[in-house]
DNA sequence: TTGTAAATAGGAACGATTACGATTTTTAGA
DNA sequence: TCTAAAAATCGTAATCGTTCCTATTTACAA
């Protein structure tokens, strides 16, 4: 997912492309790796002086529902990426600076099997540490 | 880990065992499954009417330091359960009751391959969905 | 039994997020 | 291009889970 895909799922939803939303989402095309919610505020704050809560959360809440942004949370802080690709992966994230590596493994083949009278609805896969990048720093 | 071998842990570490930390113990003993502080409150102001937070987040915290407990987030909420074993496994949770079923599969040797210039310290692998109990409820 | 360190009470404060009425902006259609 | 309706944003208050603070109470070792 790029921005101008992002535009275009927009565009097509009947969702009007303000400026802020631009802003947003070239803030996420900008960074790699996942960013909470403050972190969008403060680059916004560098252009605006100030934005509203709402504007953040409900744009960010928009674009997760529709696929353009990726959410997981960590230690109680919700936080966004880019969608990246089509076909399911799970993620390494660097606990320093939030990128991520995709993580091709998917246990749930096998997990399953141990689940035969349950309903699966979901599942989370993901590895914590530190990046090359932050551990040679 | 059960009620007697939380209260021997406990001792062991000088740590005091008054009544609301038993009352803490027998709660999550009586559970079977992931609960958050706020059903532990519900369930404390029972007998005591009134609870300081500082009493159920001070002991779970504690609790959860001294290994007797296991700690989730669930959509922005801290889940405890009373520690379930001595290997290394992983959780289906239901999002209904909140019970627990244990998983052998660990995805990680085999994710680890993928990630070697990389320092792992932490994974959560975590399915949800309806138990049995509550898919035929 | 008693001294003291530890634990609890009660409530204020905090950080992330949600909610809301008022105002502004986007965009489709005249 | 202009305009009206719908959608988006603003500024701020409220909410929710959690943490922090000081005074008071309690467990337990001596």
């Amino acid at each position: 997912m790029n921005l101008q895909d992002a535009i275009t799922v927009l565009k097509e939803k009947g969702y009007k492309t303000t400026g802020k939303r631009k802003d947003i989402l070239e803030f996420f095309a900008s960074e790699d790796g996942y960013r909470p919610a403050k972190d969008l505020i403060v680059h916004l704050e560098k252009k605006y002086g100030t934005i509203s809560f709402d504007t953040i959360y409900r744009n960010l809440h928009l674009y997760y529902d529709l696929g353009i942004l990726e959410k997981t949370d960590l230690e109680g802080e919700k936080h966004f990426r880019l969608s990246c690709s089509h076909h399911h992966h799970h993620h390494f994230i660097c606990k320093d600076c939030g990128k991520t590596k995709e993580i091709e493994v998917c246990p749930m083949d096998s997990a399953s099997a141990e689940l035969s009278n349950y309903e699966i609805e979901d599942h989370k896969f993901e590895i914590y540490g530190k990046c090359p990048e932050c551990l040679h720093a």
